[in-house]
Parts: structure tokens; C-alpha cells; sequence
DNA sequence: TCTGTATACTTGAGCTATCAACGATCATAG
DNA sequence: CTATGATCGTTGATAGCTCAAGTATACAGA
């Protein structure tokens, strides 16, 4: 069944992608998303809301997140001059820094456990159909 | 990218599934797979090493869900004869009439979020990538 | 028989994420 | 201008899982 083969398959791949990010860079595979997002965005930072939208975690969750990356000077809250309600999440130097050099050991780890296996075909076969589920379109710029 | 599309997917599949299984019939997605994986076996009951293995648990995280399932009454405890440090979980009569009961409602909800998005051969395709991932194929009984 | 090593399981501490409730701010319609 | 309702964000309580360490049993070799 495809999707007892789906579950597994994401609960193998991301426990040994979790681990080596975690030792390699002492990040979380969701601190890294959350740091990769903020470095393709325009002037690097984003709304909070809108970063819980594309890497699919909760308000509060992000909230969370983020008080891990702030406190490790990755990341800092600017306010919005337009609307009170908002703060955006800015990437500081330091955070560029991180996740730059982070990004090529964590590709290599994809690349090594997951892409490795696929043809560039194949690849985007996968990618399709995975695009169908609901919601698996969220930004996935890249 | 492939794989940002595959870790999306499952957030959100995943999110959706979990919380109708929860309010249909209090489970946890896991507490389900488990559930079904003892109704599967031999017996009605398994080593909670193997158990581990095929729904891909820490030890201690078989524990603690075992836990709960026997405090509902759904699993009981059985000492081996043979091997004095393994104990199995087996379902009782309660477990597989709680498993049973709620196999319909979750497999229409898995065959509508997930199932409907594609035809035979697409869920063939899909299995078979999958299947590729390290570990994909542990214990992927039906 | 003793000794060392591997396996089965549990427990305490900690982490990440959730939900529910709440306080602000904004936008719109009377 | 004010009430209503939506949106943005944080916080307390809690769930589910992991790791590291510990206990107990099994087994194989000196």
C-alpha cells in the first residue's frame, strides 16, 4: 500500500536527516526550513504568519521556533511600520552566515538519502504527483 | 524540489488524518498503525522489539504508546516462555473490536486525501519510488 | 563456571509541536 | 465614532517522541 510505504518512508529518511543536521550544525530540520525560507525571501525576513503558511507549522509553533533562532542570534524581530500587528522574522548576518553554510552538508545529506535514488525523470514524476495531495503546493519555490 | 514537496505533503496529509482520527475515535495515527500491525500478526500479538521496528519506534516510544493502548484496555501484556526479557503486546477483544471499528472510517479518510489523488498504476509508481528510500520497506504487509 | 557482550525493555529528562485561550490591532459597516 | 469581526501574535498546559542510562535476561567462549 502506497501510503504505509509514505509514512515510512518520511519517518526513516527524516530521522537520519534530523540526526546529522542536529550534529553536523545543531539544527533542526524545521529550524533549517525556517532559516532557508528566510534567506530566498525578499530582504530576507517574512511575516511570522506567512512563515507558518509555507513550512506548515502552527502560529504558536513558529512563535516557539523562533525563540530558539533569536536566541541564537540567527534571527531578529523587526516591526512592521503598517500594520501593529505584525513582526517579521529578519535573517541577522549571523543567520545568513549559519544557514549558508549549513545548506551544502544538509543538500549532500538529501541528495545522499533521497535523491540519489531517482533519475531527474523520476524526480519529477515524484515531485507531480506529489503535488496533487492537498496542500503539498505550498510554497515550494525551488 | 522533490523533496521539500515530500516533507510538505506529509505535514499536511499528515495533520489532516491524525486530528479526523482523533475525533472520530481517539486515536493517534500511531496508536492506529500499531493496532493494525498486532490485528495483522500472528496471533493477534508481537514482540514489542518488532513492533518497533516495522512502525519504526524507539524502544521507549513503543513503551509509552503501549502504554496508553493498555491502560484503554485494547492491548495486554504477555511474558514469553521461551525468552524471559520479551514481553509481547497482544490485542485483546476490546483492541480488535476498536481497530475494527475504526479501519473503515480511517481508510476512507486515507483513500480521500491521499488514495483518490491517483489512479492504479500511479499508486504503483508511487510505491515503487518510495519503496527505494533506506528502510521504506520495513514491514509494509497489504 | 565465570565473564563479557548482545538483546529486551523501562525510566527520567528534555524537545518540539499542538490546542485553547487571550490580548492587541486592523478594517468595515452602521 | 463606535461596534463587530477578522487577523497577528504569545502563553500555559499537554502530547508524543527521543536519547541516555539503567535493569534484567540470554548466550557464547575461556
Amino acid at each position: 500500500m502506497a501510503w504505509i510505504r509514505f509514512l515510512r518512508a518520511h519517518a526513516a529518511v527524516t530521522r537520519q536527516l534530523s540526526t546529522r543536521l542536529e550534529n553536523a550544525h545543531g539544527l533542526t530540520l524545521s529550524d533549517f526550513d525556517v532559516l532557508v525560507q528566510l534567506s530566498l525571501a525578499e530582504g530576507n525576513r517574512l511575516r511570522r504568519v506567512d512563515l507558518a503558511r509555507t513550512v506548515l507549522l502552527t502560529a504558536s509553533g513558529i512563535t516557539r521556533l523562533l525563540d530558539g533562532l533569536e536566541r541564537a542570534g540567527w534571527v531578529e524581530k523587526q516591526r512592521c511600520a503598517s500594520d501593529a500587528r505584525v513582526t517579521y522574522a529578519a535573517l541577522t548576518k549571523a543567520g545568513l552566515e549559519k544557514i549558508e553554510s549549513a545548506r551544502s552538508s544538509h543538500s549532500a545529506d538529501v541528495e545522499e538519502l533521497f535523491g540519489s535514488q531517482y533519475s531527474e525523470n523520476e524526480k519529477a514524476t515524484l515531485d507531480e504527483l506529489l503535488a496533487r495531495l492537498p496542500l503539498a503546493d505550498t510554497a515550494c519555490q525551488k
